[in-house]
DNA sequence: GACACGACGGCAATCGTTTGCATAAATGTC
DNA sequence: GACATTTATGCAAACGATTGCCGTCGTGTC
């Protein structure tokens, strides 16, 4: 049915192996012959079939991205980049889903390592054992994630904690809440690290409430703990749960910013359209992308690549943030330390309690 | 490097047509045999090379999705909802975009279709003739897309301009506009069709302009024009273009709905977060990535299917409709609730002018 | 005019599977 | 007990490409 190889040959009057070598090897074969076999080729409609070639060569020009979830918007702009660098260097790009579970994740990885040069997987929720172990059977770059011994590229989220941190300082907050991402995530790790630290070095207290579910309704269960804790702001793992907490903190009669600020992470295209809109870290995601799939490519050639990248941050101001209420005791609302942290008995928090 | 069927044969002292069978065709093959066979694979780690059973089978086990745009959040659910079907089918699949660009579809097309056992074509901005071209080479399902005799999966976009037309009516409006989508695209031509018709069995009048950029820029563009209209509620070809428009007439110093009602089309997430809430016509995007996978696989089988699926509407009710203000000249500012316009300074001139 | 050398292009093995056919063993039939 | 029938497995030819090896020219050199 569809043209192959063999039929080119027939037809240009030339063995396979020069039909061939026209292709991938131009300087091997006369200069006549090759235009000939070229034009027969186009003539006929022929395409390589990459299958058989990957059969042979070992290399697919697939290249596999795995992400938790492609409804966050998070991420659409990341595979968006991811595919066109990929494009640029003659590989097509298989994109996979999670759906936010380890299993899945490292089911997918074995499925695809045979039928792509290599994989970049987004955020994992794996732990590194299990991703040392598939990197052994296949090519991996990882984002959003520092594994010793493995190619990564990361958002400086530290720094971008930083930045929160002292913008909330620096508009007078001394109260300060941490809504943490799911459970496994490096990047809510490193988060919630850095933000300690900044709020330790500037002396004001910080809050940290997790692991929740890093979407809207994430944001809009943890919104009635916020307000229990009395913090004046808050910094979320990501946009998608400033915005459920922005909401649900609306249902409960708490302003944005007015009463409490909020600042959000990624800087999606959500964050421009909602109202407030929304301060958020802006994260790199299309440059994480390219990078990503750079590395990968070019980690298939030098063998082993164990670089690690680390891209800046930067924070956006718009309107979910200014300078805290005047100081008078909160609503009606004792201190009310509600439901624990999550299902997560980690860490013991100081908790509630209106503080000073 | 990798483990082949082989090695399997190997360890366990059987042929590799007896390892094949043992997965593909269970009752060719000893009980015994196969526990053997299967638990050597099981601990050699064996995983059949998908791309090698493809050279023989002429079936791959992959679909290919092409999309205009993953960055527009109409496609991520649909991109998601496929995915997970396929993989229920033991499918995976190849995302790739186009950039709205007619030749760079053409071109995925051509190269996905050999490592692909069909294609659901998204959006397509390629004429009819081209696309019928295309599904010569390989299987194709449309979607948003009606072609004679290929199969398709589209919205209802007509019964959904129809409830759209019909709520503002019952709200009181008799004055309506449409902004129109792309020069080219069926689902434009399909709402303008309905909108007029339905506008026309209500009596009331319609005034039809475009074609827009399906974006935020192309609502912000049409504002003006809504407002010179004299329409008291618009209906737009999607969400992004509505939100754009809100966008464009509150820096006139129109609002929405107080002034002016506002319809979308595609229930994105977008219309969730925005403040006012959009009221829009919710296009079933997962079914839809369901409904393309499933006719595509099974297509395969039945050689050619041409089922059209139409997909129903169904219209959401948010704040961004309400009844039109008193037919009295408008502007009072008298009850404006909540501040509109944020602390962002941008180009928010109150402009008082009364748009007659 | 004989020889060596490059350039070109054919031959055939190979990649990891599947599958029609053949063969061998086991079972059933009379 | 001979023959037909089933069942289980091995054999080898594909699938569509790549690539090392080798033969055959034509040309340049002495």
């Amino acid at each position: 049915m569809a043209v192959t190889i063999r039929d080119v040959a027939r037809a240009a009057g030339v063995h396979i192996s020069t039909v061939s070598r026209a292709f991938s090897a131009p300087h091997l074969v006369h200069a006549e012959t090759r235009a000939k076999v070229l034009s027969t080729a186009e003539e006929l409609g022929y395409r390589p079939n990459r299958a058989a070639r990957a059969l042979i060569t070992g290399r697919t020009h697939n290249i596999g991205l795995i992400v938790a979830d492609i409804a966050n918007p998070f991420f659409p702009p990341l595979i968006k980049a991811a595919e066109s660098q990929a494009r640029m260097r003659d590989h097509h790009v298989f994109v996979a889903e999670t759906d936010e579970d380890p299993l899945v994740e490292a089911e997918l990885v074995q499925a695809l390592s045979k039928q792509v040069d290599g994989i970049v997987l987004c955020s994992p929720r794996l732990n590194n054992g299990a991703i040392e172990q598939l990197a052994r059977e296949v090519p991996l770059v990882l984002v959003n994630r520092r594994v010793p011994g493995l190619p990564s590229v990361t958002m400086d989220v530290a720094q971008g904690a930083g930045l929160a941190i002292d913008h909330l300082v620096a508009d007078g907050h001394r109260d300060i809440a941490l809504l943490t991402g799911p459970r496994g995530s490096w990047t809510s790790r490193e988060q919630r690290r850095a933000a300690t630290q900044a709020a330790a070095r500037s002396g004001v207290r910080l809050t940290v409430t997790g692991p929740n579910q890093p979407t809207e309704e994430g944001g809009i269960a943890a919104a009635e703990h916020v307000v229990g804790s009395g913090a004046t702001a808050v910094l979320t793992y990501n946009d998608l749960m400033a915005i459920g907490l922005i909401e649900g903190l609306d249902r409960l009669g708490t302003r944005v910013p007015a009463d409490v600020s909020v600042i959000g992470v990624d800087d999606t295209i959500l964050g421009r359209v909602t109202r407030p809109r929304l301060t958020t870290v802006a994260t790199p995601t299309a440059a994480a992308g390219r990078a990503a799939v750079d590395m990968l490519l070019q980690h298939g050639d030098d063998r082993r690549t164990t670089a690690q990248v680390s891209l800046q941050t930067e924070l956006i101001v718009r309107d979910s943030t200014s300078a805290p209420p005047p100081r008078t005791p909160p609503h009606g609302h004792a201190a009310a330390p509600p439901a624990v942290d999550g299902t997560d008995g980690a860490a013991a928090e100081p908790r509630g309690g209106a503080a000073t």
